[in-house]
RNA sequence: GGUCGGAUGGCCGAGUGGCUAGGCGGAGGUCUGCAAAACCUUUUACAGCGGUUCGAAUCCGCUUCCGACCUCCA
């Protein structure tokens, strides 16, 4: 814990020693999803990377304001203030409300994280929540001259936010080559420049989510509820702001322009970006169509699929790779990663069963300890923790078995390591537990197991083995008694 | 086309100028009524070609291949 923990910052791209701007406050920021359809499992990793970080910082006695949005409103399907915005599109292909989509995919996407046993953020304001925030920013950014009103739609303008600021310094592309490689103005909008993005557009009669504001009946842009929301709940200043990698080049560098435009800061200290779930090497997208979805998955229904998964053995899969790395999703990675989920479980199953030795333990925990702590400060390196830890599972095992020595305070750290860093820093929980009544079943049915194999009946023995083990009970005979798991 | 990031053993996936990552799988062993589990041992690596260096998978250059972003997407 003596380490000092480095994150890595995409605003200058190096790794740098974490210094919140006021300890022990940290205030972090992540993009939420935009609730119009179901979460898919891309999603899901970066709320699962961020909750990692969200842990790791409170475990270190940081006291974190995790702010995560909900973004209901505004979402066009195209850069430019035309198409169908997405929510209306959904609501007329289920006949609902537009509300009704808003409620319905936001309340399954918090059910998808509970069973990845993410923590719940401090504040998840919604855009649709904060219009009048959204509205003073424009507003703002109008009269400090970084934005323009056409017929009702406000432009963020670019051209001469570059005159000051440096646009691009979160991907440090060249502005040339940007504006090169930008479509074509193709006339539908009244933007100046090509590289222009709306804060505030004119909602058409057809529009359903109209707010007024100054310049008429409108809905507000893409990137703009972010700035509010963020600077309203953490301040003009804060020290993370997180979400996945596909949001920095556009949404995140439009975030900072505003928030220079407005507040004369860039809003945040550290900018973390997390890598996207691949499915043979592609990303995983809703425009794709190779989104699996998470029920998907734990079915297995999924066409891809050979079996299910649980939430805990996908949450393992994902944190064995580390965050800023693409991972690759197949079934032979997802069973790689289950079996090893469950090895560690076994392991920490076994904890209140170990014997304690008088003698000085054989093992320095101490050690142990610390490569782990080395592991997470070097920018949340979790797949270098999991390797440290199965070295805890391998003492454990071994203490199990009797090859190995360990004393009270040995003991004891060896507990506390394990409950810090699988539960409470990776929030890895044994989902193979049964019900009260069922270990109570269990017990009986092990001991009838017993009494048949110390009178030698072998063949009631294997019959009550095997018949657990269709079931999917595995059974596990030691010189201490017979332990099971399900597989 | 521009920008950026990759290419590691059967699979997944870390790391790094010299010391076994780890998990899964394979092989052998110990234990066991048998099995499973566990433990021990073991197996196959760093895309290719040059260069720097006492030493490179790790640094530099070139080549090939792949991906992301540049258009909504975590």
């Amino acid at each position: 814990m003596d380490n000092q923990l480095v994150l890595y910052n995409t605003l200058t791209r190096r790794k740098e020693k974490f210094e919140p701007l006021n300890p022990p406050f940290v205030g972090l920021y992540v993009c939420g999803p935009t609730v119009y359809s179901d979460v898919h499992l891309g999603n899901c990793r970066t709320f699962v990377s961020f909750d990692l970080i969200f842990r790791y910082l409170l475990h270190l006695g940081y006291q974190v304001r995790y702010v995560r949005n909900i973004t209901d409103a505004g979402h066009l399907e195209g850069d430019n203030d035309e198409g169908d915005d997405k929510f209306a599109k959904k609501a007329k292909l289920e006949q609902l409300e537009p509300m009704e989509i808003v409620q319905k995919y936001t309340l399954g996407f918090h059910e998808v994280l509970r069973l990845f046993n993410t923590l719940p953020p401090s504040i998840e304001p919604t855009a649709t929540g904060h219009i009048s925030d959204q509205i003073e920013m424009v507003k703002q950014i109008i009269e400090n001259g970084y934005a323009y009103e056409v017929n009702g739609t406000v432009y963020f303008d670019v051209e001469n936010y570059v005159k000051k600021h440096d646009y691009t310094i979160l991907t440090n592309r060249k502005l040339d080559d940007l504006l090169d490689n930008t479509r074509e103005l193709n006339g539908q909008d009244d933007k100046r420049g090509r590289l222009d993005f709306a804060l505030w557009i004119k909602a058409k009669p057809e529009h359903i989510m109209r707010w007024p504001s100054p310049w008429g009946i409108g809905f507000p842009g893409w990137h703009i509820e972010c700035s509010a929301m963020s600077s309203k709940y953490l301040g003009e200043e804060f020290d993370i702001h997180g979400g996945g990698m596909d949001l920095a080049a556009t949404h995140h560098t439009n975030e900072i322009a505003q928030s220079q435009a407005c507040n004369h800061t860039n809003p945040a200290k550290y900018w973390m970006h997390t890598n996207m779930l691949t499915v043979n090497g592609t990303r995983m997208s809703k425009s794709a169509g190779n989104g699996f979805l998470p029920y998907e998955l734990f079915s297995g229904s999924h066409q891809l699929l050979n079996r299910g998964y649980s939430p805990m053995a996908v949450r393992f899969f994902m944190l064995q790779a580390h965050y800023r790395s693409t991972l690759d999703f197949s079934n032979e990675a997802l069973d790689a990663a289950d079996r090893g989920y469950k090895r560690l479980m076994n392991a920490i199953a076994l904890l209140p069963k170990l014997k304690i030795n008088t003698k000085k333990s054989a093992v320095n925990i101490g050690e142990l300890k610390q490569r782990c702590y080395a592991a997470m400060n070097d920018d949340f390196n979790s797949p270098v923790l999991i390797a440290e830890l199965f070295e805890a599972v391998r003492i454990i095992n071994s203490v199990y078995d009797g090859k190995l020595m360990l004393d009270e305070s040995s003991f004891a750290e060896l507990n506390t390591l394990m409950q810090h860093f699988v539960h409470d820093v990776l929030g890895l929980i044994d989902d193979n537990t049964g019900a009260a009544d069922f270990e109570k079943l269990m017990t009986v049915i092990i001991a009838l197991r017993n009494e048949a194999k110390q009178n030698k009946d072998y063949t009631t023995s294997d019959r009550i083995r095997e018949g657990l083990s269709s079931m999917g009970i595995q059974l596990k005979d030691s010189k201490e008694g017979t332990l099971w798991n399900k597989i």
